[in-house]
DNA sequence: GTTGAAATTAGTACGAA
DNA sequence: TTCGTACTAATTTCAAC
């Protein structure tokens, strides 16, 4: 049941999500040893393994490296306002600049988060004047650094644990939470389909 | 000259770069094709490797998984104001929760940011008001979608390509940056050392 | 889906340059 | 340090159950 790429290609139970698992923790482990902590054979732990890998369950196999040990101590998110219709030239800049890791399009006052890797803080002033400012589809920035990791996890997965749903009974006694304080903030005006524009 | 754990430890030439650039896009493969791709010997390869991994430079290897096949197709961020001295309390709890994929602590205007995976919208609030919000620590947040993650590299290393450095020589004609909507966000105010505590 | 054996490959331990 | 080789151990493949 493999005609084209459409559709959910694979259904993933419990044994591929073990799988997950332990692969996202230890990436280089053999297919021998996964089978045994997984509990299934290893003809079994092949050919699920490579059922996952060819439907793209798993995207790839990385290493994760200590950015500060690499000379990358400073992390920066950049919060990107992008002009509209001007998104093809935004992600064409973005390929080509090495120091960008990460780049999301998200609801809210701006458009784009990004996070870069650089090796000093004036590094990210040279970036985001220079660079960043010099791409007609930019707007507006606004940067953040960031002081501490606190918290990062290969890949979050259904089986993480317990997942508490919505409350069924709340508490007899409602403890007095801040709702108003809580804020979500939707997509700006006018960017009602801006995927893969 | 390993004596303990301070000090820089490892001195990265360009060939542990050129190593941990070959493991980030493939951290399966065999010591003795990185040895070929990369140029060395096996021997030589199996003691960087080694030492990379000793070292910490390697933290460690994991599968990149899709979160959408994984059953989690919704990614949200949520930029947290903490109550300042329960910093303590605020890292215990996320680490209790499972759909936390990142968490950082930043300048600006909101002290941590992290990121979540769920599979439907409605979780999002749940865990915001339920779960967050029942948190003495959390002070207020503010959610945002994320509706598309443009660019996601394994890991950014410096040998990554041309980083250009401040021009040193501006354009003869300036072009038109508009650099007062570039913002740079300090820290708020009170939370001088807030590292580690 | 499992087990067990053959073929291949990976990891280790040297001495030499 | 790095390389090359030989040796040992492990993994992957493939067969039959």
């Amino acid at each position: 049941m493999r005609s084209g790429r459409i559709g959910i290609g694979l259904e993933l139970d419990a044994v591929h999500l073990k799988i997950l698992q332990v692969l996202r923790e230890n990436g280089r482990i053999s297919v021998a040893a996964l089978a045994e902590r997984v509990g299934i054979s290893r003809a079994n732990a092949y050919t699920r393994f490579e059922a996952l890998r060819a439907d793209g369950a798993i995207k790839r196999f990385t290493a994760e490296i200590d950015h500060v040990r690499a000379g990358l101590g400073i992390t920066a998110l950049i919060f990107v306002t992008v002009r509209q219709q001007m998104w093809k030239q935004f992600r064409a800049e973005l390929a080509r600049m090495p120091e960008v890791e990460y780049c999301a399009i998200t609801t809210g006052q701006h458009d784009a988060m990004i996070q870069v890797r650089v090796s000093d803080v004036a590094e990210v002033h040279t970036l985001v004047t220079d660079r960043l400012a010099g791409i007609p589809a930019v707007k507006a920035t606004e940067t953040v650094f960031i002081l501490d990791e606190v918290l990062k996890r290969p890949y979050v997965l259904p089986s993480d644990g317990p997942r508490p749903q919505r409350r069924q009974a709340p508490d007899p006694s409602p403890a007095e939470v801040p709702l108003g304080k809580m804020r979500f903030v939707g997509a700006a005006e006018g960017r009602a389909a801006l995927r893969k524009e």
